[in-house]
RNA sequence: GUCGCUAUAGCUCAGCUGGAUAGAGCGACCGCCUCCUAAGCGGUAGGCCGGAGGUUCAAAUCCUCUUAGCGACGCCA
């Protein structure tokens, strides 16, 4: 179904063809003067230069014809060449009953679906989550419910960090604190034990403890190197202790992403891609892309219109080791044989741009992805203090997510339960409710602000749900449910033209959901979708405020508001849906 | 040093593929609950869109220069 702009875009083209002017003069856009008109074309200004003709006579000509027109109801020329328009009361009423019934509220999907990966999350197993490892899943997620929502086969996939370093070094604190382990006992050649011999949380204390030895302590950092070597080359006793760290590590993992209403289709990590990383290199090397530098294996990856030097890809350490790129390029080849890819889409820390940059770069020149393979980084901006610095806790420590998603999670059963209005059932639907409401406000509160951007995060102004929070929003839906749970409603589906400012304006914003969605999507831009439901939500309160639907006499135009306002609901629902978070009964 | 990102109301942010009077929220001040959830609605005050040039009929938006903050710049991820 075509959107409101195209099919007013539509009837101002055939004008200005009629006319004997290039139809491309005929863009439609919203108004930016909502007290002048609805909607406006700025056409006759620019092609005043081309038919060597004033605008104003230009928009006349066009206005003069636009009469008479089902969709619109009035067109205006205004100097010095505006064409405003208003759209036809009937016309819009019928569009809104049209978007109710449409698949998706009139959004076109991909005619054609692609295979769509989302890299997204990427936390390191052994290690807590932190407020760092947020943005990725928030942003991620709603990446991958919009590509989804737009028609494609989309796939998420965690990307876990669980073959570096810090494996290595787990495993030495662990030989050192219990030596007697059979892990560690090269002659043992028996069936190692189901058990994990450690907790998720004495695993999230032994990694910060060894990373902080191995910093000072140069033997420790050799032996946990060494450890990573012969975990990498496959030592049995190591191998099955890395599963421990592996099977704790993940079902901690896997809680706490769900608590964040996020979900990967796929776990996997830097440990699956080794077995290419062989063949890719000598690949390379075959092919003469990949040469020695300071003993390092690197591939040139700079191009003619650079505006700056991109240093070479680095494939290989000197020390014959791999590392992140040598891991994403292996990625690559393994997602191009299982998957086939038409798109990858990498959600990280913008900081890595560079990074990713080089890896497309070598994959492209080395045909690791088909040509066609479009490859996209989408970078964020860092989550910051009040202060401006990023995020930290009261004594300057890393803030782990949990206790970051408790605080806000209690913050608003306060707050609810100060509150004796609402009466809930019991208590637990209190607490659930404020677990829902509280993510809402991490999540809108991330999302409404443009990815690239570093934000504040300010746990007070988000707790306060006042204004332009995911609450605001919350909040506009239960009282939708609200009254539609007190209605009784006809089964008939007519939706009556809008007889109030108030009640056109929240179907003129209705209307606006497909092409929002479409921006959304095109330009990798959750935060399009917050400012578009603010509006919506707005537009709600104003006429839930001048409305009383339930006491409304007339039954047709009870129904109608009734049919107006469930449409809301849906439409809002579904923009929540794609944002990652979802509405409570009550609040 | 080179390159990139950012700069809009006291604070937090939209707007940036050029259009009319630059918009929200918070905070401040003033109103609105006998009525579907006041976590709401209405109103007032608050701006040389970092600065300077340029392109254009028209610039917060595009170009150049400049200032400030942040970041990236081969063996960390």
């Amino acid at each position: 179904m075509k959107n409101i702009l195209q099919l007013i875009e539509a009837e101002v083209e055939k004008i200005f063809y009629e006319c004997g002017y290039d139809k491309k003069y005929a863009k439609v856009t919203v108004s930016n003067r909502p007290d002048l008109c609805e909607y406006q074309c700025n056409g006759a200004l620019a092609a005043a230069k081309q038919y060597k003709k004033a605008p104003i006579m230009i928009a006349n000509e066009i206005v003069e014809k636009l009469k008479n027109n089902e969709v619109l109801k009035s067109a205006e020329a205004v100097m010095p060449g505006f064409i405003n328009m208003n759209i036809d009361d009937t016309f819009l009423a019928r569009y809104i009953m049209g978007m109710s019934i449409a698949d998706k509220f009139g959004f076109e999907a991909e005619s054609k679906p692609m295979k769509i990966i989302v890299d997204y999350g990427g936390p390191n197993v052994a290690k807590p989550l932190h407020v760092g490892h947020l943005r990725s899943a928030v942003i991620g997620e709603s990446i991958k419910r919009i590509m989804s929502f737009a028609g494609n086969d989309v796939i998420g996939d965690i990307h876990l960090g669980d073959w570096g370093l810090q494996m290595g070094l787990v495993i030495t604190e662990l030989k050192r604190r219990q030596p007697e382990l059979v892990y560690f006992n090269n002659s043992y050649q028996g069936e190692y034990p189901q058990e994990a011999p450690f907790t998720i949380s004495e695993l999230e204390e032994i990694y910060p403890s060894a990373s902080a030895k191995s910093k000072t302590d140069e033997d420790y950092k050799n032996e946990a190197l060494e450890a990573t070597s012969k975990l990498q080359n496959g030592d049995r006793g190591y191998i099955a202790l890395w599963k421990h760290i592996m099977n704790v590590s993940v079902s901690d993992l896997r809680k706490n992403y769900q608590k964040l209403n996020v979900n990967f289709e796929l776990w996997k990590g830097e440990s699956d891609v080794q077995r290419y990383i062989p063949d890719m290199v000598q690949r390379l090397k075959d092919d003469k892309l990949a040469y020695d530098s300071d003993g390092a294996i690197v591939v040139d990856v700079k191009e003619e219109n650079d505006s700056k030097e991109i240093p070479p890809c680095i494939i290989l350490k000197s020390d014959g080791a791999s590392l992140y790129s040598t891991t994403d390029l292996a990625t690559l080849i393994e997602r191009d044989n299982e998957y086939r890819p038409d798109r990858i889409i990498y959600v990280a820390d913008k900081r890595q741009e560079l990074h990713f940059t080089q890896v497309f770069r070598t994959a492209a020149k080395a045909g690791i992805v088909k040509e066609s393979t479009k490859l996209d980084f989408l970078g964020f901006g860092t989550m910051n203090g009040k202060d401006g610095k990023p995020f930290k806790t009261r004594d300057g420590g890393i803030m782990r997510l949990e206790i970051l998603l408790k605080d806000i999670e209690e913050e608003m059963y306060n707050k609810i339960a100060e509150n004796e209005k609402r009466s809930f059932e019991d208590d637990d639907e209190a607490k659930t409710t404020a677990s829902v409401v509280a993510l809402s406000a991490v999540k809108y509160g991330d999302l409404s602000n443009q990815a690239v951007k570093d934000y504040i995060f300010d746990i007070d102004r988000f707790t306060s749900f006042e204004g332009n929070t995911g609450p605001y929003i919350l909040y506009t839906i239960v009282r939708i449910k609200s009254i539609l749970n007190k209605a009784q409603f006809s089964n008939e589906m007519v939706i009556l033209p809008a007889n109030s400012d108030s009640e056109k304006n929240l179907m003129l914003e209705l209307t606006k959901f497909a092409p929002t969605i479409q921006s959304a999507y095109e330009e990798l831009a959750p935060h399009k979708i917050c400012s578009y439901i603010y509006d919506l939500a707005n537009a709600f309160n104003k006429f839930y405020h001048e409305t009383k639907i339930l006491s409304e006499e007339d039954v047709s135009l009870r129904s109608s508001w009734l049919q107006l306002i469930l449409q809301t609901k849906k439409i809002l629902e579904c923009c929540i849906e794609l944002l990652g978070f979802e509405a409570p009964e009550r609040m």
